[in-house]
DNA sequence: CATGAATGAGTTTTCATTCAT
DNA sequence: AATGAATGAAAACTCATTCAT
């Protein structure tokens, strides 16, 4: 029979919006927003395409839900005080930068083959700068106290390893990440 | 009066091919393959939709035209002979790479952007891959040479440097180029 | 409510694919095949262009099963046995040759109009030339055994008059189709 | 250099013209007239798409040109007196209609294609009747004359007849011309 | 709530026709 | 007269979205 309780109703709404959203995200992810059909992501998902109007409002809410998480989920790299940073700190960022990917490699493919969307980095990148600026301050402090010479560009230097180490992560199989992270700690954790 | 002779016509026809390959770059590399139509291109290009399939067989043919001339610029970057490597040849490499990015944006983004369609990326690394792989090894050698601890893996990091700093290149107006090619070369040359 | 049962679903789908592939008999059978737009198709079925491609992959599909229904009524023409040839046998194929395009002239007239589309005909006659080629033969027995000067060269006359019968059948709403089934049988049957 | 005299020019257009009609017979005999483009015309007769344009106002205005010279050679087959008729004017009918096919495949394969080309048939037809109308009532009277029990339907198997093997001649290679043109004027010829 | 048939706006692609040279 | 680059209207096809059931 088809009518449920509303309990349980409440229940398998909430498991299908997230089961669309983790299929959503792996196929975006692997294939771009634009070459991904609602077709694709229902089959997938096992359910109808009509469904999944009845809990996002479009292609693009769909992907804008997705990106919300995302951004959720980069903000929680960023450590939460504004004092200045020690070298533990860094080392968090790091290790956060990096299981970043490892958590879910669909979620960072999906974040890295934004770039090309018009439209849509930018609400990352502006809810993003809200931590990201002050962080980024806290960085160049962070190189000041260690005497290095031009603290503003190894601020920059650093974030540019970090995004190339992350890219590496997702499209290289080899990638020796632990023994990256090692180095990467050496080199910028004194 | 006559016809167009032959070569004001090959002058015609090879102007307008590039011509339409530049406009399409920066468009498949602003917004990404699938989200650019045809239709877009043409007017950018300031000619009938009709036109570009006159030179270029469909969207597909356009988008791997503009692969393999990517990946022969791509290509240049790799110095040409297989002997052991010297800081000149690393430092040779870190230019071009970076330069890449300074001579044409819109080609480097295309590139970035590429990452996500399933098939093409494909084509590109298979045919860098060639001259890559040795050249990965006598980077690993290069790095023994200068007492490394673990060459392979810096090895490894060093590509990741380099990618990461042309992504930044790409998406960060206020990166500071010039300074991180200072910091690379202190880094990684010896 | 809850959704369309899949056996209401199945009805449906039966429906639709035949009615279109009805309408598309005819259409092509009218204008031919280059010539029909299957914005006509859809407008003439009453539906949209989109469904068109839910049931068929392509204008080409289309045809092609189009194609396969017609070489199966063909095939239906020729008797199963492959024993010697009566009267009787020659009668039934007369009968349905002619009924063949009494039946449905929308799709004898898709058949003769086949002829000059490449690719097309060469798939019928491949089909079709497994069970004529053994009924050729047949036939050039059945004229020996009635004392047939030149048998070989009546059952190739046999098959263009039946040829003629049916082209005339189809242009010429003029055509006395039962009196001329009766010359044709006082001519071949003895 | 490109001028030419008056007299060159006028033997010029005059051949390529006819040039032109006959590889655009050929071609249209082939592919059917809607799947022959322009372009594929120009190139088997080695000219430039525009050179046609100024021999012929459009596509439509080509076919109508062959359909004229089909129509004055389909007419050349009747004979030109309008009293009753002989063995030996039957027999200058039926060599005729074999012999048209004979001359020029192509010309009775395009005229066999137009039949699903609505509104071009019944141009053809139109002008084809004019003659033909009297011609069946002669060919009726003759069989009146020897006898026929239904001489009416007759005429039309007459046809009907020649139509067929002149569709047999155009598609199959075998067929027996030669045999099967005996056996005609063996049936009918008394 | 769930389905998938159905729609139609938008995209790629083709091709007869024009026109500057 | 001759060329072929260029156009644009129309065709094939795709896919997000709707809606009857």
């Amino acid at each position: 029979m088809c009518p449920k309780t509303v309990t349980q109703n409440k229940i398998i709404r909430e498991e299908r919006r997230s089961h669309i959203l983790k299929v959503a995200l792996n196929i975006f992810g692997d294939q771009g927003y634009h070459a991904s059909s609602i077709n694709r992501i229902a089959k997938e998902a096992n359910i109808s395409k009509g469904l999944i109007y009845t809990y996002f409002e479009s292609k693009e809410d769909l992907l804008k839900t997705l990106i919300f998480d995302l951004t959720d989920s980069i903000l929680e790299k960023y450590p939460n005080e504004n004092n200045s940073l020690e070298s533990t700190d860094i080392e968090f960022f790091i290790d956060n930068t990096i299981d970043f990917v490892l958590e879910d490699v669909s979620r960072a493919k999906l974040l890295f083959s934004l770039g090309a969307q018009p439209g849509v980095m930018d609400i990352i990148i502006q809810k993003v700068m809200e931590k990201m600026l002050p962080f980024m301050n806290l960085i160049t402090d962070y190189f000041k106290k260690n005497k290095v010479e031009d603290a503003h560009a190894m601020m920059y230097y650093f974030f540019a390893v970090l995004d190339g180490v992350q890219m590496q992560m997702i499209n290289n199989p080899n990638f020796p990440t632990e023994k990256i992270r090692t180095i990467i700690k050496k080199q910028f954790l004194k």
